[in-house]
DNA sequence: GAGTGGTCTAGACCACTAG
DNA sequence: TAGTGGTCTAGACCACTCC
Protein backbone atom coordinates (compact mmCIF):
# COMPACT_ATOMS: atom_id res chain seq x y z
CA UNK A 1 0.00 0.00 0.00
CA UNK A 2 1.82 3.05 -1.02
CA UNK A 3 -1.50 5.55 0.04
CA UNK A 4 -1.08 8.86 1.51
CA UNK A 5 -3.19 11.19 2.80
CA UNK A 6 -2.53 13.71 0.24
CA UNK A 7 -0.17 14.96 -2.32
CA UNK A 8 2.32 17.46 -0.98
CA UNK A 9 3.57 20.77 -2.66
CA UNK A 10 7.10 18.80 -2.86
CA UNK A 11 5.57 16.03 -5.13
CA UNK A 12 4.24 17.93 -7.21
CA UNK A 13 7.52 20.47 -7.72
CA UNK A 14 9.01 17.29 -8.33
CA UNK A 15 6.67 15.37 -10.50
CA UNK A 16 6.41 18.97 -12.81
CA UNK A 17 10.60 18.82 -12.62
CA UNK A 18 10.82 15.48 -13.98
CA UNK A 19 8.27 16.56 -16.70
CA UNK A 20 10.13 19.09 -18.14
CA UNK A 21 13.51 17.21 -17.67
CA UNK A 22 11.97 14.62 -19.86
CA UNK A 23 10.56 16.84 -22.29
CA UNK A 24 6.93 16.03 -21.54
CA UNK A 25 6.99 19.97 -21.47
CA UNK A 26 9.05 21.18 -23.15
CA UNK A 27 11.05 24.47 -23.21
CA UNK A 28 8.99 27.26 -23.78
CA UNK A 29 5.49 25.46 -23.59
CA UNK A 30 2.85 26.29 -21.72
CA UNK A 31 1.85 24.35 -18.05
CA UNK A 32 -2.06 23.33 -17.01
CA UNK A 33 -3.35 26.09 -15.28
CA UNK A 34 -3.14 25.51 -11.61
CA UNK A 35 -6.57 24.79 -11.46
CA UNK A 36 -6.28 22.05 -13.86
CA UNK A 37 -3.08 20.47 -12.01
CA UNK A 38 -5.09 20.34 -9.01
CA UNK A 39 -7.56 18.00 -10.34
CA UNK A 40 -5.17 15.87 -12.37
CA UNK A 41 -3.18 15.54 -8.48
CA UNK A 42 -6.04 15.43 -6.57
CA UNK A 43 -4.82 18.57 -4.29
CA UNK A 44 -6.16 21.86 -3.79
CA UNK A 45 -5.46 24.85 -5.61
CA UNK A 46 -2.77 26.55 -2.96
CA UNK A 47 -1.42 23.03 -3.35
CA UNK A 48 -0.16 23.57 -6.92
CA UNK A 49 0.49 27.31 -6.48
CA UNK A 50 2.98 26.77 -3.94
CA UNK A 51 4.88 24.30 -5.71
CA UNK A 52 5.38 26.01 -9.05
CA UNK A 53 5.59 29.44 -7.05
CA UNK A 54 9.11 27.80 -5.78
CA UNK A 55 10.16 26.46 -9.55
CA UNK A 56 9.39 30.30 -10.37
CA UNK A 57 11.87 31.14 -7.51
CA UNK A 58 14.51 28.91 -8.82
CA UNK A 59 13.99 30.60 -12.35
CA UNK A 60 12.54 27.20 -13.99
CA UNK A 61 9.33 28.24 -15.04
CA UNK A 62 7.84 31.81 -15.44
CA UNK A 63 4.27 32.86 -14.20
CA UNK A 64 1.99 35.71 -15.20
CA UNK A 65 -1.44 36.27 -14.74
CA UNK A 66 -3.60 35.35 -17.62
CA UNK A 67 -0.39 34.32 -19.07
CA UNK A 68 -0.10 31.02 -17.58
CA UNK A 69 2.83 29.05 -16.29
CA UNK A 70 5.70 28.72 -19.01
CA UNK A 71 8.78 26.32 -19.17
CA UNK A 72 11.52 29.04 -19.47
CA UNK A 73 13.50 28.65 -22.70
CA UNK A 74 17.56 30.07 -21.57
CA UNK A 75 17.29 28.91 -17.90
CA UNK A 76 19.47 31.70 -15.62
CA UNK A 77 20.69 29.80 -12.72
CA UNK A 78 21.10 31.33 -9.21
CA UNK A 79 24.34 30.11 -7.39
CA UNK A 80 23.15 30.80 -3.57
CA UNK A 81 27.07 32.12 -2.26
CA UNK A 82 26.96 31.35 1.59
CA UNK A 83 28.96 34.50 3.13
CA UNK A 84 29.61 34.13 6.76
CA UNK A 85 31.88 35.95 9.25
CA UNK A 86 35.62 34.99 8.37
CA UNK A 87 36.10 33.30 11.94
CA UNK A 88 33.07 31.26 11.21
CA UNK A 89 34.20 29.63 7.95
CA UNK A 90 37.80 29.00 9.17
CA UNK A 91 36.18 27.53 12.34
CA UNK A 92 34.11 25.36 9.85
CA UNK A 93 37.68 24.07 8.46
CA UNK A 94 38.13 22.87 11.99
CA UNK A 95 41.20 25.08 12.04
CA UNK A 96 42.10 27.61 14.74
CA UNK A 97 41.47 31.68 14.04
CA UNK A 98 43.33 34.18 14.88
CA UNK A 99 42.81 37.89 14.47
CA UNK A 100 45.38 40.68 14.58
CA UNK A 101 44.43 44.62 13.93
CA UNK A 102 47.04 46.10 11.42
CA UNK A 103 45.90 49.75 11.11
CA UNK A 104 43.26 51.96 12.92
CA UNK A 105 43.00 55.46 11.27
CA UNK A 106 40.88 57.96 11.43
CA UNK A 107 40.66 60.13 7.87
CA UNK A 108 38.69 62.26 5.78
CA UNK A 109 36.55 60.20 3.27
CA UNK A 110 38.68 59.92 -0.33
CA UNK A 111 36.64 61.12 -3.71
CA UNK A 112 36.33 57.48 -4.80
CA UNK A 113 34.65 56.12 -1.40
CA UNK A 114 32.07 59.14 -1.05
CA UNK A 115 31.55 58.36 -4.50
CA UNK A 116 30.99 54.41 -3.47
CA UNK A 117 28.85 54.84 -0.65
CA UNK A 118 26.95 58.54 -1.69
CA UNK A 119 28.33 59.97 1.20
CA UNK A 120 28.84 64.26 1.94
CA UNK A 121 32.00 65.55 0.99
CA UNK A 122 34.24 66.18 3.94
CA UNK A 123 32.33 63.34 5.96
CA UNK A 124 35.12 61.02 8.61
CA UNK A 125 35.66 57.38 7.91
CA UNK A 126 37.72 55.25 9.95
CA UNK A 127 40.28 53.27 8.11
CA UNK A 128 40.67 50.07 9.32
CA UNK A 129 43.68 47.00 7.96
CA UNK A 130 43.45 43.32 9.57
CA UNK A 131 44.21 39.99 9.46
CA UNK A 132 42.82 36.68 9.45
CA UNK A 133 44.66 33.64 10.23
CA UNK A 134 43.80 30.05 9.73
CA UNK A 135 45.95 27.90 11.73
CA UNK A 136 48.55 30.60 11.95
CA UNK A 137 48.93 30.69 8.47
CA UNK A 138 47.36 34.30 6.59
CA UNK A 139 43.79 33.63 5.64
CA UNK A 140 42.36 36.79 4.37
CA UNK A 141 43.27 40.29 4.64
CA UNK A 142 40.65 43.04 5.26
CA UNK A 143 40.32 46.72 4.53
CA UNK A 144 37.55 48.71 5.71
CA UNK A 145 36.19 52.14 5.75
CA UNK A 146 33.46 52.80 7.91
CA UNK A 147 31.35 56.00 7.92
CA UNK A 148 31.37 57.46 11.36
CA UNK A 149 28.26 58.85 11.18
CA UNK A 150 26.15 56.36 10.69
CA UNK A 151 28.06 54.36 13.29
CA UNK A 152 28.99 56.69 15.46
CA UNK A 153 30.26 54.96 18.73
CA UNK A 154 32.34 52.87 16.23
CA UNK A 155 34.62 55.59 17.63
CA UNK A 156 34.85 53.61 21.36
CA UNK A 157 35.80 50.24 19.38
CA UNK A 158 39.79 50.06 19.59
CA UNK A 159 39.01 46.54 17.39
CA UNK A 160 41.96 44.81 19.08
CA UNK A 161 40.24 41.73 19.94
CA UNK A 162 37.57 41.88 17.84
CA UNK A 163 37.14 42.27 14.27
CA UNK A 164 35.48 44.55 12.63
CA UNK A 165 33.46 42.26 10.51
CA UNK A 166 32.19 40.43 13.12
CA UNK A 167 31.42 44.04 15.53
CA UNK A 168 29.24 45.60 12.53
CA UNK A 169 27.44 42.43 12.32
CA UNK A 170 26.21 42.80 15.93
CA UNK A 171 25.64 45.99 15.82
CA UNK A 172 24.20 46.85 12.56
CA UNK A 173 22.52 43.66 11.82
CA UNK A 174 20.73 42.41 8.95
CA UNK A 175 21.90 45.42 6.70
CA UNK A 176 22.13 45.21 2.67
CA UNK A 177 24.65 44.91 0.53
CA UNK A 178 26.63 45.00 -3.05
CA UNK A 179 29.11 42.58 -3.64
CA UNK A 180 32.09 42.00 -6.68
CA UNK A 181 34.01 39.12 -6.88
CA UNK A 182 37.45 39.21 -8.93
CA UNK A 183 41.24 38.21 -9.73
CA UNK A 184 43.89 40.64 -8.63
CA UNK A 185 47.56 40.39 -8.01
CA UNK A 186 49.59 40.44 -4.97
CA UNK A 187 51.04 44.16 -4.62
CA UNK A 188 52.16 46.27 -1.69
CA UNK A 189 50.65 45.37 1.88
CA UNK A 190 49.15 42.71 0.25
CA UNK A 191 51.98 40.08 -0.86
CA UNK A 192 53.49 41.20 2.59
CA UNK A 193 50.66 40.36 4.75
CA UNK A 194 50.08 37.57 2.74
CA UNK A 195 53.38 36.10 2.44
CA UNK A 196 53.32 35.47 -1.33
CA UNK A 197 54.95 37.15 -4.67
CA UNK A 198 54.58 39.98 -6.05
CA UNK A 199 51.48 39.59 -8.91
CA UNK A 200 50.50 36.41 -7.14
CA UNK A 201 46.23 36.35 -7.95
CA UNK A 202 44.37 36.35 -5.32
CA UNK A 203 40.59 35.94 -4.89
CA UNK A 204 38.94 39.35 -3.44
CA UNK A 205 35.29 40.04 -2.63
CA UNK A 206 34.56 43.81 -2.47
CA UNK A 207 31.33 45.04 -0.16
CA UNK A 208 29.58 47.82 0.25
CA UNK A 209 26.96 47.79 2.93
CA UNK A 210 23.94 49.78 3.38
CA UNK A 211 21.36 49.95 7.41
CA UNK A 212 18.06 51.16 6.64
CA UNK A 213 19.25 52.98 3.46
CA UNK A 214 22.70 54.40 5.06
CA UNK A 215 25.71 53.73 3.74
CA UNK A 216 27.77 51.93 6.48
CA UNK A 217 30.87 50.47 5.00
CA UNK A 218 32.88 49.51 2.21
CA UNK A 219 34.63 46.55 2.31
CA UNK A 220 37.77 44.43 0.69
CA UNK A 221 38.60 41.60 1.71
CA UNK A 222 41.30 39.30 -0.11
CA UNK A 223 42.30 36.07 0.64
CA UNK A 224 44.83 33.49 0.48
CA UNK A 225 46.46 32.12 -2.49
CA UNK A 226 44.99 29.24 -3.89
CA UNK A 227 41.33 30.10 -2.05
CA UNK A 228 37.95 28.74 -3.61
CA UNK A 229 34.32 29.94 -3.37
CA UNK A 230 32.50 26.79 -3.74
CA UNK A 231 28.50 26.35 -4.24
CA UNK A 232 25.97 24.09 -5.14
CA UNK A 233 22.93 25.00 -7.37
CA UNK B 1 -8.12 56.58 4.51
CA UNK B 2 -5.23 54.22 4.60
CA UNK B 3 -7.65 51.38 5.09
CA UNK B 4 -6.61 48.33 4.04
CA UNK B 5 -8.75 44.93 3.74
CA UNK B 6 -6.05 43.17 4.78
CA UNK B 7 -2.89 42.35 6.12
CA UNK B 8 -0.73 41.64 3.59
CA UNK B 9 2.45 38.76 4.76
CA UNK B 10 4.91 41.49 2.77
CA UNK B 11 3.66 43.92 5.32
CA UNK B 12 3.99 41.23 8.36
CA UNK B 13 7.40 40.17 6.63
CA UNK B 14 8.57 43.79 6.58
CA UNK B 15 7.42 44.61 10.34
CA UNK B 16 9.44 41.60 11.57
CA UNK B 17 12.71 42.76 9.91
CA UNK B 18 11.77 46.57 11.21
CA UNK B 19 11.47 44.99 14.81
CA UNK B 20 14.61 42.96 14.80
CA UNK B 21 16.90 46.01 13.08
CA UNK B 22 15.27 48.52 15.98
CA UNK B 23 16.30 45.97 18.35
CA UNK B 24 12.56 45.01 19.71
CA UNK B 25 13.20 41.97 19.13
CA UNK B 26 17.16 41.27 19.82
CA UNK B 27 19.10 38.88 17.86
CA UNK B 28 19.04 35.28 19.73
CA UNK B 29 15.66 36.18 20.82
CA UNK B 30 12.11 34.26 20.87
CA UNK B 31 9.90 35.62 18.51
CA UNK B 32 5.41 35.56 19.49
CA UNK B 33 4.25 32.53 18.32
CA UNK B 34 2.47 32.44 14.83
CA UNK B 35 -0.52 32.57 16.63
CA UNK B 36 -0.13 35.05 18.74
CA UNK B 37 1.48 37.13 15.66
CA UNK B 38 -1.80 36.31 13.97
CA UNK B 39 -3.40 37.51 16.83
CA UNK B 40 -1.59 40.86 16.95
CA UNK B 41 -1.47 41.61 13.16
CA UNK B 42 -5.15 40.46 12.58
CA UNK B 43 -4.53 38.02 9.96
CA UNK B 44 -4.46 34.21 9.73
CA UNK B 45 -2.26 32.45 10.72
CA UNK B 46 -0.91 31.37 7.58
CA UNK B 47 -0.17 34.76 6.66
CA UNK B 48 2.40 35.04 9.51
CA UNK B 49 3.93 31.56 8.44
CA UNK B 50 4.74 32.21 4.72
CA UNK B 51 6.42 35.44 6.29
CA UNK B 52 8.02 34.31 8.87
CA UNK B 53 9.24 31.23 5.92
CA UNK B 54 10.53 33.65 4.06
CA UNK B 55 12.59 34.99 6.72
CA UNK B 56 13.80 31.76 7.67
CA UNK B 57 14.52 30.88 3.91
CA UNK B 58 16.93 34.34 4.06
CA UNK B 59 18.59 32.81 7.48
CA UNK B 60 17.12 36.08 9.37
CA UNK B 61 15.25 33.84 11.36
CA UNK B 62 15.28 29.71 12.77
CA UNK B 63 12.45 28.02 13.02
CA UNK B 64 11.67 24.52 15.20
CA UNK B 65 8.63 23.04 16.02
CA UNK B 66 8.04 23.21 19.66
CA UNK B 67 11.45 25.74 19.91
CA UNK B 68 9.74 28.39 18.39
CA UNK B 69 10.90 31.09 15.86
CA UNK B 70 14.51 32.70 16.86
CA UNK B 71 16.07 36.03 15.73
CA UNK B 72 19.83 34.27 14.16
CA UNK B 73 22.48 35.57 16.39
CA UNK B 74 25.35 35.02 13.60
CA UNK B 75 23.27 35.63 10.32
CA UNK B 76 24.96 33.98 7.34
CA UNK B 77 23.69 36.01 4.40
CA UNK B 78 22.97 34.02 1.03
CA UNK B 79 24.46 36.28 -2.04
CA UNK B 80 22.39 35.38 -5.24
CA UNK B 81 24.47 34.72 -8.00
CA UNK B 82 23.02 34.97 -11.51
CA UNK B 83 24.80 32.63 -13.70
CA UNK B 84 23.67 32.42 -17.62
CA UNK B 85 25.01 31.51 -21.13
CA UNK B 86 27.94 33.93 -22.13
CA UNK B 87 26.31 34.80 -25.20
CA UNK B 88 23.53 36.78 -22.81
CA UNK B 89 26.23 38.04 -20.15
CA UNK B 90 27.50 39.73 -23.13
CA UNK B 91 24.60 40.63 -24.70
CA UNK B 92 23.32 42.46 -21.60
CA UNK B 93 26.09 44.51 -21.73
CA UNK B 94 25.08 45.63 -25.22
CA UNK B 95 28.20 44.26 -27.00
CA UNK B 96 28.62 41.89 -30.03
CA UNK B 97 29.00 38.29 -28.78
CA UNK B 98 31.41 36.08 -31.33
CA UNK B 99 31.98 32.63 -30.61
CA UNK B 100 34.60 30.39 -31.56
CA UNK B 101 35.69 26.74 -31.42
CA UNK B 102 39.50 26.10 -31.01
CA UNK B 103 39.62 22.86 -30.85
CA UNK B 104 37.69 19.77 -30.65
CA UNK B 105 38.89 16.05 -29.38
CA UNK B 106 37.52 12.49 -28.24
CA UNK B 107 39.72 11.12 -25.78
CA UNK B 108 40.04 8.52 -22.73
CA UNK B 109 38.85 10.04 -19.85
CA UNK B 110 41.84 11.58 -17.39
CA UNK B 111 42.46 10.19 -13.96
CA UNK B 112 41.81 13.56 -12.21
CA UNK B 113 38.53 13.84 -14.32
CA UNK B 114 37.31 10.46 -13.66
CA UNK B 115 37.75 11.27 -10.04
CA UNK B 116 35.90 14.39 -10.62
CA UNK B 117 33.07 13.18 -12.00
CA UNK B 118 32.95 9.48 -11.13
CA UNK B 119 32.83 7.64 -14.10
CA UNK B 120 33.74 4.16 -14.83
CA UNK B 121 37.79 3.99 -15.72
CA UNK B 122 38.48 4.20 -19.51
CA UNK B 123 35.26 6.25 -20.56
CA UNK B 124 35.89 8.66 -23.45
CA UNK B 125 35.04 12.37 -23.36
CA UNK B 126 34.74 14.77 -25.46
CA UNK B 127 37.77 17.30 -24.37
CA UNK B 128 36.70 21.04 -26.23
CA UNK B 129 38.52 24.56 -26.36
CA UNK B 130 36.04 27.51 -26.88
CA UNK B 131 36.70 31.13 -27.31
CA UNK B 132 33.82 33.96 -26.38
CA UNK B 133 34.63 37.68 -27.14
CA UNK B 134 32.54 40.32 -26.65
CA UNK B 135 32.71 43.02 -29.34
CA UNK B 136 35.43 41.67 -30.67
CA UNK B 137 37.96 41.62 -27.27
CA UNK B 138 38.62 38.14 -25.45
CA UNK B 139 35.91 37.89 -22.98
CA UNK B 140 36.36 34.42 -21.89
CA UNK B 141 38.31 31.04 -22.32
CA UNK B 142 36.14 28.08 -21.98
CA UNK B 143 37.79 24.45 -21.52
CA UNK B 144 34.81 21.94 -20.99
CA UNK B 145 35.00 17.90 -20.97
CA UNK B 146 31.66 16.16 -22.00
CA UNK B 147 30.78 12.99 -20.80
CA UNK B 148 29.83 10.92 -24.19
CA UNK B 149 27.92 7.87 -22.21
CA UNK B 150 25.59 10.34 -20.99
CA UNK B 151 25.05 12.46 -23.50
CA UNK B 152 25.42 9.84 -26.38
CA UNK B 153 24.92 12.87 -30.00
CA UNK B 154 27.18 14.99 -28.48
CA UNK B 155 29.21 13.42 -31.88
CA UNK B 156 26.89 14.58 -33.65
CA UNK B 157 27.18 17.81 -32.91
CA UNK B 158 30.47 20.22 -34.18
CA UNK B 159 30.39 22.83 -32.13
CA UNK B 160 31.50 25.11 -34.80
CA UNK B 161 28.72 27.80 -34.93
CA UNK B 162 27.02 26.97 -31.11
CA UNK B 163 28.72 27.10 -27.81
CA UNK B 164 29.02 23.91 -26.16
CA UNK B 165 27.35 25.90 -22.74
CA UNK B 166 24.33 26.52 -24.89
CA UNK B 167 24.33 22.97 -26.56
CA UNK B 168 23.89 21.56 -23.10
CA UNK B 169 21.16 23.73 -21.83
CA UNK B 170 19.12 23.09 -25.10
CA UNK B 171 19.82 19.28 -24.31
CA UNK B 172 19.99 18.79 -20.15
CA UNK B 173 18.16 21.36 -19.12
CA UNK B 174 17.92 22.27 -15.31
CA UNK B 175 20.56 19.76 -14.09
CA UNK B 176 22.33 20.49 -10.66
CA UNK B 177 26.43 21.39 -10.57
CA UNK B 178 28.79 22.35 -8.18
CA UNK B 179 30.69 25.67 -8.72
CA UNK B 180 34.18 26.64 -7.35
CA UNK B 181 35.25 29.89 -7.95
CA UNK B 182 38.66 31.47 -7.88
CA UNK B 183 41.56 33.65 -8.93
CA UNK B 184 44.43 31.95 -11.33
CA UNK B 185 47.56 33.19 -13.27
CA UNK B 186 47.26 33.20 -16.88
CA UNK B 187 49.71 30.35 -18.18
CA UNK B 188 49.53 28.21 -21.55
CA UNK B 189 46.90 28.63 -23.54
CA UNK B 190 45.47 31.22 -21.17
CA UNK B 191 47.39 34.11 -21.71
CA UNK B 192 47.34 33.64 -25.67
CA UNK B 193 43.71 33.32 -25.65
CA UNK B 194 43.16 36.56 -23.50
CA UNK B 195 45.82 38.61 -24.52
CA UNK B 196 47.31 38.97 -21.40
CA UNK B 197 51.11 38.53 -19.85
CA UNK B 198 51.97 35.17 -18.37
CA UNK B 199 51.07 35.18 -14.99
CA UNK B 200 48.01 37.79 -15.13
CA UNK B 201 45.36 37.06 -12.46
CA UNK B 202 42.23 35.54 -13.83
CA UNK B 203 38.85 35.14 -12.29
CA UNK B 204 37.85 31.72 -12.81
CA UNK B 205 34.80 29.50 -12.56
CA UNK B 206 34.75 25.95 -12.42
CA UNK B 207 31.17 23.90 -12.81
CA UNK B 208 30.83 20.01 -12.23
CA UNK B 209 27.17 19.44 -13.67
CA UNK B 210 24.82 16.39 -13.29
CA UNK B 211 21.62 15.60 -15.52
CA UNK B 212 19.44 13.32 -13.48
CA UNK B 213 21.65 12.03 -10.70
CA UNK B 214 24.79 11.16 -14.27
CA UNK B 215 27.69 13.19 -14.55
CA UNK B 216 27.31 15.26 -17.73
CA UNK B 217 30.27 17.70 -17.85
CA UNK B 218 32.92 19.57 -16.25
CA UNK B 219 34.07 23.30 -17.50
CA UNK B 220 36.50 25.14 -16.48
CA UNK B 221 35.59 28.93 -17.64
CA UNK B 222 38.24 31.71 -17.47
CA UNK B 223 37.64 35.65 -18.04
CA UNK B 224 39.81 37.95 -19.28
CA UNK B 225 41.71 40.34 -17.36
CA UNK B 226 39.49 42.65 -15.04
CA UNK B 227 36.27 41.04 -14.83
CA UNK B 228 34.71 41.09 -11.55
CA UNK B 229 30.78 38.98 -10.83
CA UNK B 230 28.36 41.04 -9.05
CA UNK B 231 25.74 40.76 -6.98
CA UNK B 232 23.00 41.99 -4.00
CA UNK B 233 22.01 40.73 -0.94
C1' DG C 1 2.96 14.93 26.93
C1' DA C 2 2.16 19.31 25.24
C1' DG C 3 3.35 23.17 22.44
C1' DT C 4 5.08 24.84 18.22
C1' DG C 5 5.74 25.09 13.37
C1' DG C 6 4.61 22.49 8.70
C1' DT C 7 1.29 21.66 5.62
C1' DC C 8 -3.18 20.78 3.33
C1' DT C 9 -8.07 22.10 2.24
C1' DA C 10 -11.97 24.64 0.39
C1' DG C 11 -13.42 28.77 -0.61
C1' DA C 12 -13.10 33.57 -1.68
C1' DC C 13 -11.75 37.95 -3.64
C1' DC C 14 -8.39 40.57 -6.00
C1' DA C 15 -4.90 42.20 -9.65
C1' DC C 16 -2.90 41.89 -13.58
C1' DT C 17 -2.81 41.23 -18.60
C1' DA C 18 -3.51 38.89 -23.06
C1' DG C 19 -6.49 39.03 -26.71
C1' DT D 1 -13.29 41.63 -20.50
C1' DA D 2 -12.39 37.18 -19.31
C1' DG D 3 -8.89 34.10 -17.64
C1' DT D 4 -5.00 33.26 -14.86
C1' DG D 5 -2.08 33.61 -10.98
C1' DG D 6 -1.59 36.08 -6.15
C1' DT D 7 -3.10 36.07 -1.80
C1' DC D 8 -5.93 35.73 2.41
C1' DT D 9 -9.03 33.10 5.59
C1' DA D 10 -10.59 29.62 8.87
C1' DG D 11 -10.04 25.34 10.09
C1' DA D 12 -7.78 20.99 10.51
C1' DC D 13 -4.36 17.39 11.28
C1' DC D 14 0.31 16.18 11.58
C1' DA D 15 5.41 15.95 12.98
C1' DC D 16 8.80 17.21 15.51
C1' DT D 17 11.08 18.32 19.86
C1' DC D 18 11.61 20.36 24.28
C1' DC D 19 10.56 19.62 29.01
Amino acid sequence: MTNQKSVSFQDIREEVIDRIQTRIWPQGSLLPTELELAAEFGCARATVNRALRELAEQGIVTRKRKGGTRVVTTPVKHAKLPIAVVRQTIEDMNAGYRYALVSRTLIDCPAWLQAKLGIPEGAQVLHLQCMHHADNRPFQFEERWINVNAVPHVMDEGFLTVGPNEWLLAEVPFSNAEIAFSAVPATGHLQEFLSVPTGTPLFQLERTTWFRNDPVTFVRMTFHQGYQMRTTY
